[in-house]
DNA sequence: GACTCGTGGAA
DNA sequence: TTTCCAAGAGT
């Protein structure tokens, strides 16, 4: 075995995470799940997820045959819904297309929607004891570090460098080593003040040599962050519920229940739209163009009553700002829409799929009620109309 | 190749 | 406060 690879397993014997909750099982739904709701996401995000996925959908089948209003339920808050479609959909393909068994070699398992190379390693290597290398954000950099690559990590040619690399290391033992490599890389040898005297890799590693070790991986180059500005209808009928959205299947927030949108620009779905700088100042002029955006697409007569302060949500490529506003409805009906349109009671909402967002407005909008019930003896200020 | 797709934690 | 970036894959 290649001293690295030695090293490698040798240290998570004794300071591996082993305890974490997909390192229970060798079971491949199981295993799948994980290396999904792991991509690009960090392992403590997904602890809780993980549980309550399984408690509801615990094999191929269930997930299969869920509604996917279920699914993106099940994964609201922990981002990239495409990830949660997706999911669904390799299930479905798993119980019709390979008799409910995942895919025993590579390139079968890279067909399923959302599985790619280091995902499909991953998982043959601990379900099936397969011989794979894995190269996620860890392995990269545990790799670029110990062999001192300074070349643009997302070069194509670095790729596949760190590919064959990550392919010439690994041992036979695959399961364990892909493991090895993750925590090395989560827990020693992290993208900030990697902990080089606790390395078990620090005799061989070239950028500890050189002295580069703070420096590798080489940064990427920032591009600047583009703003969207949107406002959000948090509208209430005589019964209190609330109006919610069902956003279209792809982009932002896909399929995902959301409060109607509107921007002094227009535009069906603002949030989706690129360059969607406006000013949310308290005008009247954003006033009207609000009230006519909605009046249009809801065909509600609504009672604008009052813009909250702005707020910030951070996607990877752009800054959502945007403000709630309040209305009340005094007349008129949902309309016929392409995209779906529901009342929701605030706690039916809250158990639907929601981006993070949405949830905390329509929590503190719950938690708000709950304070004004308890205080409900003194009469109600009336509402300003604005 | 260059974009697109969320969210939370750490510094 | 802002910035960076994670168990990547799809288009």
């Amino acid at each position: 075995m290649i001293p690295l690879a030695e090293m490698l397993l040798d240290w998570y014997a004794r300071h591996g995470r082993h305890d974490l909750p997909w390192r229970q099982t060798r079971d491949s739904y199981r295993l799948w799940l994980a290396e999904i709701m792991l991509q690009q996401t960090q392992v403590d995000s997904v602890k809780p997820y993980y549980g309550r996925f399984l408690e509801v959908l615990p094999n191929w089948q269930a997930l299969a045959e869920a509604p996917l209003d279920q699914v993106l339920a099940l994964w609201s808050g922990l981002g990239y819904y495409a990830r949660a479609r997706n999911a669904q959909r390799a299930a479905q393909e798993v119980v019709t297309r390979h008799a409910g068994h995942f895919p025993d070699t590579l390139d079968a398992a890279i067909t399923l929607p959302g599985v790619g190379r280091s995902t499909a390693a991953a998982v043959l290597a601990s379900a099936f004891g397969q011989k794979h290398a894995i190269l996620d954000a860890n392995a990269r950099r545990v790799l670029i570090r110990s062999h001192a690559i300074d070349a643009d990590p997302r070069a194509t040619a670095t790729q596949h460098r760190l590919w064959s690399l990550a392919s010439a290391l690994t041992p036979h033992d695959a399961h364990s080593y892909n493991q090895a490599i993750q925590d090395l890389g989560a827990m020693i040898c992290t993208p900030r003040q990697p902990r080089c005297r606790a390395c078990p890799l620090a005799g061989l590693c070239m950028a500890r040599a050189q002295g580069r070790s703070h420096d590798l991986p080489v940064a990427r180059v920032k591009a600047a962050k583009p703003e969207r500005c949107v406002c959000f209808l948090l509208a209430r009928d005589a019964d209190g519920r609330v109006l919610l959205e069902k956003r279209p299947e792809t982009g932002i927030w896909g399929g995902l229940w959301c409060l109607p949108e509107a921007a002094p620009g227009g535009g069906e779905h603002p949030v989706l739209c690129p360059d969607a700088a406006y000013p949310l100042q308290d005008t009247s002029v954003l006033r009207q163009s609000l009230r006519a955006v909605w009046a249009r697409r809801l065909a509600l007569h609504l009672e604008l009553t009052m813009l909250e302060e702005e707020q910030r949500h951070a996607f990877t490529h752009f800054q959502l700002r945007f403000r709630c506003v309040h209305a009340r409805v005094l007349g008129g009906a949902v309309a016929d829409s392409a995209v779906p349109l529901r009342w929701h009671d605030p706690a039916e909402a809250l158990a639907q799929g929601l981006p993070t967002p949405m949830r905390r407005i329509l929590e503190r909008m719950v938690k708000a009620a709950d304070s004004s019930r308890v205080t409900r003896l003194i009469p109600r200020r009336r509402v300003r109309v604005i």
